[in-house]
DNA sequence: CGTCTATTTGAATGTACTCAAAAGCGGTGG
DNA sequence: CCACCGCTTTTGAGTACATTCAAATAGACG
């Protein structure tokens, strides 16, 4: 199993030393998942955080009406997890679901706990990683109150041209809080003009 | 100075010694504010995070038309700031404004970082801290796609029941994401209703 | 291929906004 | 203490952005 991603992601925001490293990547366990499949259901407990290797994740929730909303897409080298019911230890309302063929690493709870204790570096780490993920979430709150659909559409594009041919048109409707039939005349109107 | 509010705040999370219960208060300084008036405002690089010993602050950006969205009330027991500001010193976009005539202490950055260095439990007690927010974060941003503004207005009676005939409607509406005029709208039908 | 799902397009509808004007409310100064 | 000013809230009419529903088309996968 090749951990160098993994280390990579961690060593943007704090130093290992070799043992560390190797207590580390000891508390991790490799998985991989086809498209389509859920790592983690509305209801459960969630028990673990998610590092993306390669492939691409999804956090979405379902409202009343049947309706997605996705929270977070997580492709290589992103963090993800339910983190109210991380917290809480209380059943969650997210859905984590494959949307390509994707190798990821578990971090248990547990785990993450002992690190805390054995390494209090990862302490800063996580909250560095969730203090960034919260900039990142406040800006998507502001942008949704202050942007139309359109707007809101070409600053994905902008902010995320890689996922843009990347994932069905359908979740990144529900990432932008739009039908799917809006977002497509969207488009349309705005491939006619410039 | 009382600092009892704060020691108290931070008990929630982690446990202190009244040797760095004494350091950590000796960080801090002590501010008044008379309503209307602004803490921080767009433009500024943020040095400090803020906590409310008494009264109320807001957090609100403003857009390209002169919208005003708030991002955050702060009543007593609350911490405020502009966290994108402070993990990159640069500019932000965040005003933070005395709703009501306030009582807070200042945390500057760089004693925020010598009490990491210091006291490491309070890398712990900050993760907690912004966990915790971006949950709620996580979740408003779910109810701004889920829901309709009067849901919405239902929904923060029943979570800030004691803000809702404290603060004025145009800063509600503000928060909610609607225009004050069509949030007196709504509560005019809710009013007939039920 | 055939089936299932995603995307496109169109017409009708609804939620929330804009603009405008009136009414209410609070603070300030004469 | 009251009158006036400025700001907030209310109300109404017309509008715009986005949704719903329906149906046709295109793509993907076995």
């Amino acid at each position: 199993m090749d951990f160098a991603p993994i280390l990579k992601n961690i060593s943007k925001h704090i130093t290992l030393t070799p043992d560390e490293a190797q207590r580390f990547v000891s508390m991790l366990e490799y998985k991989q998942v086809k498209a389509r499949k859920l790592l983690l259901q509305e209801g459960e407990v969630c028990k673990s955080s998610y590092f993306v290797i390669s492939g691409c994740l999804r956090g979405y929730t379902v409202d009343k009406n049947g309706i997605e909303h996705v929270l977070n897409f997580a492709p290589a080298d992103w963090w993800i997890g339910d983190i109210y019911s991380i917290i809480t230890q209380k059943p969650g309302m997210l859905n984590i679901e494959a949307i390509e063929d994707t190798e990821y690493l578990i971090l248990s709870m547990a785990n993450q706990e002992k690190l805390y204790l054995e390494i209090p570096k990862f302490e800063r780490f996580f909250r560095i990683i969730i203090q960034n993920y919260l900039v990142a979430n406040q800006q998507r709150l502001i942008d949704s109150m202050s942007l139309s659909a359109s707007e809101r559409y070409l600053n994905f594009c902008k902010v995320y041209p890689s996922l843009i041919n990347r994932l069905p048109q359908k979740q990144i409707a529900a990432y932008l809080g739009v039908t799917p039939e809006f977002l497509s005349k969207l488009k349309s109107k705005l491939n006619k003009k410039p």
